[in-house]
Formats: C-alpha cells, structure tokens, sequence
DNA sequence: GCCACTTCTGTCATTCGGTGTCATGAATGG
DNA sequence: CCATTCATGACACCGAATGACAGAAGTGGC
C-alpha cells in the first residue's frame, strides 16, 4: 500500500512539475527562478530542491518514464527479428503513445538550449542501455550495437524535427517510418 | 597587420585555456574553480569571463575551429558524388587533423557531463550547418539532409567511443570508415 | 611629446542555481 | 503514548555569471 507520506510526496512533486510547466511555458525557461516556482507551488525552495535535482528536471518526468521500458520491450521482440526493425518497432510504438502535453513539453524542451542539453543526455543515457540489451539480445557486439542505436537515435531526431517542422498536425509515427527506412543501414543484412 | 592589443588578447585567451585545461585534466572539471584558473594565470576571475563567455568554453577552442570549415569543405568535394560518400570524405579528413592535444581534450570532454552537454550543442549547430551546405549542394530536401548529417555524426559518435574503448593506440580514422560502411543509408542509392 | 578616445582590467556588488545545517513539527510504528 | 523517522522552512554558504564603475594602458591625430 501506498503510505500517507508517499502519496503526498508524489503529489507535490506533480503539483511543483505543474507549476513549472506553467511559468516556463508562459516566460521561458530561463526568465523563471526557482524562487518563482516554489513560491508559486507555496513552497520554500530549498524544499524544490528534495523534489527535484536541479531546475532542469522539473520538466521531465511525463518524458522519462516513457523511455525506461524501451530496453524491456526490445528484449521481448521475436528472436529471429533483424535488430534494425526490432527498433523500428519498438520506436513506433514509443511515439504513438506521446500525448498532447508531452508534445507541448517536447517544443519547449526543442527551443530552450539548457534543457536540450540534459534531454541529449538523459537520451544518451537511455541509448547506452538499449545498446547494452540489443547486443544480448541479438549477440551483437558492442560496437554494431552503439552503431545500430545511435542511428536509431539519429531517425527519432530527425522525425521531431521534421514533426517541429510541419506543425503538430503531421504524424510523427508516418515520419519516423519515413526516417526508419531511409536510414536502414547496410548492417542490417550482412 | 595585427595590433598590440589584438596579440595580446589571443596570447592571454591562448594561456587561459592552456592553464584551465591543465588544471582540468589535473583534478577534474568541477574540482577546478574559475578563480583558480584566473589566479593560475594571473588575471582577475572577472577577465576570465571578458575571454570566455563560460567556463565550459575554456575548453573548447582547439576543437571549435576544426569544425567551422567543414561545410565549405563539402561544398568543394566534387560535384557527382554520392552526398553519404562526401560526408565520409570530409570527415575522415577532420579525424586524421586531429592531434594529441585534442585527443586529451576529447577525453576530458568524455567524461564530464557538463562538458559533453556543451559538445553536443556545438556539434548540432556545426551539423545544422553542414546539413544546409548538402542541401544547397546536392538539391537534396531539408529532410534528407538532415538525415544523413545525422546519420554522419551518430557514425562519428561511435567511432569515438570505440576509440576511447579501445585506448589510444586504434587509428581514428580507420574506425570511422567501419561506421561510416556499416552505417550506409539506402537513400544514397535510391 | 601631448592629448582625446577607446579598450582592457580589477574591484565591488548582485543575481541565481545548488548544497549543508539545524531546529521544529508532523507522520509512523510499536 | 512515546520514540523514531521524515519533511519542512529558515539561514548561511559556495560557485558561476553579469553589471557598474574607476583607473591603467594602448591607439591615433596633432
């Protein structure tokens, strides 16, 4: 069972989440302090600070738990799939379940640098572990691997900037197929 | 000709990025305060940030200028060749300039997280560009180009890994064409 | 050499992100 | 009911970064 003070912690930490999206999307990123938001919240900010690790990660959470199971669903592929559409299709199924409010995330993440930073490198992080479970999966080793994620990686950039590109009325698992295919490399087939 | 005042502001920009990044590879980027820097050097915490607008930016500089000309030098390559054969052209050529020094900086830039964030904004920049010069030389779409750019820098990304993987000793340059091979895009042959 | 004019520099103060500390009060578990 | 744990706020502190200002030094014209 969930606790009084798990509840409520989890609430707070939405509720502070909330706040910020709030005010970042209103002012920008950069034009909000802490202060602002945890006053906005009725916290203290030292208190902001035991809910989140830095001002940044207030913003991911609706994102992060989404890539969590990536590695989990890749495992669970048919054996003799190709590794390059086991990633096709797990990707596919990743951008289907984004919903309006992380796309609205997503566009303020696209256009504030320090965000884009920590995103990269919270995508980075996610990528190694994909790697590490294709390469057991698969018995690839490591470096086709890296190769084989990275460029997965690369097609999930280039259909968000293309989606950014056409406005929110494009289909972004249409555009990440497009991508899918006209990436799929030589690897694949040796 | 160069004044008095333009030699010396390149000498002391030179020495400051000279002595940070001793101290960096030393005791590690965030042990290292700009004021030691500054003091090392000689010159006020304040004079720093006249030549630096960062303290990541100390770093860069070496690395920087590398990758300004690589549009211009993807516009020169010649004029029937596959875009994904120009890219690896280019690049294998940027790989083999590089020298020990860069490399040490690459390390350092590795393995410290603000440092890669920092990297890897520079490089989407750099790859913004170049992926405009394709564009504009091949008469290919902004969607195309910025999938093989992508795709050239994810194979740009692993070659470095695996060079940091297998130690100094792996010729950069020969790795870079494995990953540019396996990571042939079919829309270079459509 | 002398004199404006610009640029560089150090000092000081300030903002903001992030962390350590400590006292207080509320939730928890027996 | 009581001892322990945990969350909170208040405060101080550090480091990165910026603005303001005064003085030193280079630059160009006379």
């Amino acid at each position: 069972m969930a606790g009084l003070r798990e509840r409520a912690r989890r609430a707070v930490q939405a509720e502070l989440a909330a706040v910020a999206l709030e005010l970042f999307t209103e002012r920008g990123f950069d034009e909000v302090t802490v202060d602002d938001i945890a006053r906005a919240a009725g916290v203290s900010k030292r208190s902001f600070f035991r809910y989140f690790p830095a001002k940044e990660d207030a913003v991911f959470g609706g994102v992060q738990v989404m890539g969590d199971d990536i590695a989990d669903q890749l495992t669970a592929r048919p054996a003799g799939e190709p590794p390059w559409e086991s990633l096709h299709a797990v990707l596919r199924d990743w951008v289907a379940r984004i919903d309006a409010e992380s796309r609205a995330t997503l566009r303020l993440i696209e256009r504030t640098p320090s965000l884009r930073a920590r995103f990269q490198q919270r995508r980075e992080e996610a990528r190694s572990r994909i790697a590490a479970a294709l390469a057991a999966r698969a018995s690839l080793d490591p470096f086709t691997a890296d190769l084989l994620t990275s460029a997965a990686g690369a097609a999930v950039d280039c259909a968000s900037r293309e989606w950014l590109r056409r406005g929110p009325d494009a289909d972004p698992a249409h555009l990440l197929d497009t991508a899918f295919t006209h990436l799929r490399p030589a690897c694949t087939t040796p």
